[in-house]
DNA sequence: CAGTCTACCAAGCGCTTGCTTGGTTGGCAA
DNA sequence: TTGCCAACCAAGCAAGCGCTTGGTAGACTG
C-alpha cells in the first residue's frame, strides 16, 4: 500500500499508536494485530520494524523519557529563584501528562512493569537522570527553606500524585492545568 | 486431597493467594493455572468455586473494599480533634497499603483497569463509601483552617502519594510507617 | 533498465489462555 | 448402609497469542 512514509517516520507513527493503545487498555490488553490494525500493516509486519512486542514498549519508553527529560531540563534552565524554579518543575510534569506527550508518559507512569526485570533496569538508568532534576530543585528549595520535608521523600510523594492526576485529572475541565499546578506547589512549600 | 477444608475457609484461601499473584505479577500476566497450582489444586477447579477468572479479581477487590472501609472508619471513629482524625486516617490507609493487608489493597489501586466497564462502575460504587470517609475529615480539617488546599483536590493528590509508595515504601527500612504518616501530614496541614 | 533491497502481505505454526466436560471420591445425612 | 452431593481431577477444546516463513511489489541504484 501506503509505501511512501520513510523509514524513520513509520517507526514514530508506530512508537505514537503503540503509545496511545498501550495508554488506553495497558501492554498485556493490547494485542500486536490491534497495534497492526492501527498502523494498517498486517500483524507480522511490525516485526519488521521491532524485534519483539516487548521492544515495542521499551522503545516507547526511552522515547518518552527522553522527552521527559528534555522538556524537565528546559523547565529547570528558566530563570529565576528557586520557588520559581520548583512551580516551573511542577508544571512541567503536570503538561507532559496532560499535553499531547500524555500517552507516552503515562505509559511510562503505568506499564514499565510489563517490562522483564533488565529491561526495567535500563529503563530506570534513564529514568535517574529525570529524577536527578527534581532532586537539584528540591534541594534547592530545601536549603532556602521553602520546604520542610526531606526531598526525596517530597519528590516520591509527588510522583505518586502527579502520576495519579492520570485517572482524574481533565485539563479542559474547571480547573485549568496552571491552577493545578499553583495549588501543587503550595501544598509543598510553606503556606 | 484435602477435603477437609470448609467451602468458606477454601475460599477465602484463593481469594488471599490470588491477591499476593493479582500484585507481585498483575492481574493480566497471572494465569488460572499458576493460581490453582498456588493453592494446590488443578486449574479447572477453580471455577467450582468462580465463574471466571474476572469474577476472582472482583472478589478480591470487593473483599479488600470492605476490610478498607471498615478499618478507615474504626480510624475515623477514634476520640480526638480535626488534626487528629486526619492523622489518624493517614496512617490507617499507610497501614493498609503495608500491613497484612498490603497484597489486596495493591491490587485495588493499581488492577481495577482490568475490570470490565460495569465491574468497574460496581467497584466505584463501594470505593465511595470509603472516600467519604476521607472527604469528611478533610471538610472538618478545611473548616477549621488545617488545610487550604480544596478536599476534593487533597484527596486525590494523597490518594496518588500514597498508593505510589507501594513502589519504594518498606516499612522495615530506614523509615518507620509512623514516621512516614507524620511526614505526609506534615506536607497536608499548615506549617 | 537490470538488479537490489526495503517494506510489506498471506498464511500459518506452536503455544498458552480461560474455561468446559465427564467422571470419581470421600464425608455426611437419613 | 445406602444414597447423595460438594469438591475435586484428568483431559482437552476453541480461541487468541506472539512470532516466523516465503514470497512479492515497487522505489532506488549503478
Amino acid at each position: 500500500m501506503n509505501r511512501t512514509a520513510p523509514r524513520e517516520d513509520r517507526r514514530q507513527l508506530l512508537l505514537e499508536e503503540a503509545a496511545r493503545l498501550f495508554d488506553a487498555h495497558g501492554y498485556d490488553r493490547t494485542s500486536v494485530r490491534q497495534l497492526a490494525d492501527a498502523v494498517g500493516l498486517q500483524s507480522g509486519s511490525l516485526f519488521h520494524h521491532f524485534d519483539s512486542k516487548e521492544s515495542i514498549l521499551l522503545a516507547v519508553l526511552e522515547h518518552t523519557i527522553e522527552l521527559m527529560i528534555e522538556r524537565l531540563a528546559a523547565a529547570a534552565a528558566a530563570p529565576g529563584d528557586s520557588r520559581q524554579r520548583l512551580e516551573a518543575l511542577i508544571r512541567a510534569e503536570l503538561e507532559l501528562l496532560h499535553g499531547a506527550t500524555r500517552h507516552g508518559v503515562a505509559v511510562a507512569f503505568f506499564q514499565w512493569r510489563s517490562l522483564s526485570t533488565q529491561s526495567q533496569q535500563q529503563i530506570l538508568k534513564l529514568r535517574e537522570r529525570y529524577e536527578t532534576i527534581w532532586l537539584e530543585a528540591l534541594e534547592l528549595a530545601h536549603r532556602d527553606g521553602l520546604i520542610v520535608t526531606d526531598p526525596f521523600l517530597t519528590r516520591r510523594l509527588l510522583t505518586g500524585a502527579h502520576g495519579w492526576t492520570i485517572y482524574w485529572y481533565r485539563p479542559d475541565g474547571s480547573l485549568d492545568l496552571d491552577r493545578l499546578a499553583e495549588e501543587v506547589g503550595r501544598l509543598l512549600t510553606r503556606q
